[in-house]
DNA sequence: ATTTACTATATCGGGTGACGATATAGCGAC
DNA sequence: GTCGCTATATCGTCACCCGATATAGTAAAT
């Protein structure tokens, strides 16, 4: 984690990028990796990546594909779908309201 | 934590809901409690709170003012709108990413 | 007056997860 | 055949979330 998305101590959600970047379409890890980096400037390492993923099959938020060639793809869920879109707008929300506290302040 | 921001493993950061609620003017943890709970919907018991609030000072995103009463008051300092705006920021646009990523699924 | 409920802060302990480091291995190029 | 890239996996440490619990002041109710 980190760079880009700026020091601190965890205000990034692992988790939440690898959904994000399934929501493009089914991706292997080496993929979603080089993905989020490209789109939201965060580096997310193996260690971290490859144990998210393994939660977030366990809560039945993606479905690990058949590996093809050496890949192993992953798939957003429907349920990994609908609790994507509902922390999305809480966070569009959270993120509106907290600049608009900034602004006024 | 939990409820209406709904149930998953950690996708909310109570430091950031800290910063939030004193972007609107000091408050003392009671006060945030109640008012992350109002706007955000989301229940910051008071380990969280208390332990959130030791780090964050730390880092140097807030301070704490003497004490009036039996009430500890918290004010966001420089550095702390600075990586609020940020986070923020990065978040906003995360989550309209994400969100048309959703809707062209 | 004492019981009840709310305000307010503080600490401890368990369990989860982030993340760097490291290992493994196939592939293509030079 | 070695170098660099693709790709996955695991281990260990440290951070920190969060429920539970303790403490105590205030204030209204009985």
């Amino acid at each position: 984690m980190n760079q880009g998305w700026s020091e601190l101590g965890r205000f990034a959600e692992p988790g939440l990028l690898i959904l994000v970047s399934l929501a493009d379409g089914d991706k292997h890890g080496y993929a979603m990796m080089a993905d989020i980096e490209q789109t939201c400037g965060v580096r997310v390492g193996p260690g971290t990546l490859y144990g998210a993923l393994a939660r977030l099959e366990m809560r039945g938020w993606i479905v690990s594909l058949p590996a093809e060639d050496r890949r192993r793809p992953y798939r957003l869920t429907g349920a990994g779908s609908a609790i994507l879109r509902e922390q999305l707008a809480g966070m569009k929300r959270l993120a509106a309201a907290g600049l608009e506290r900034l602004a006024t302040l």
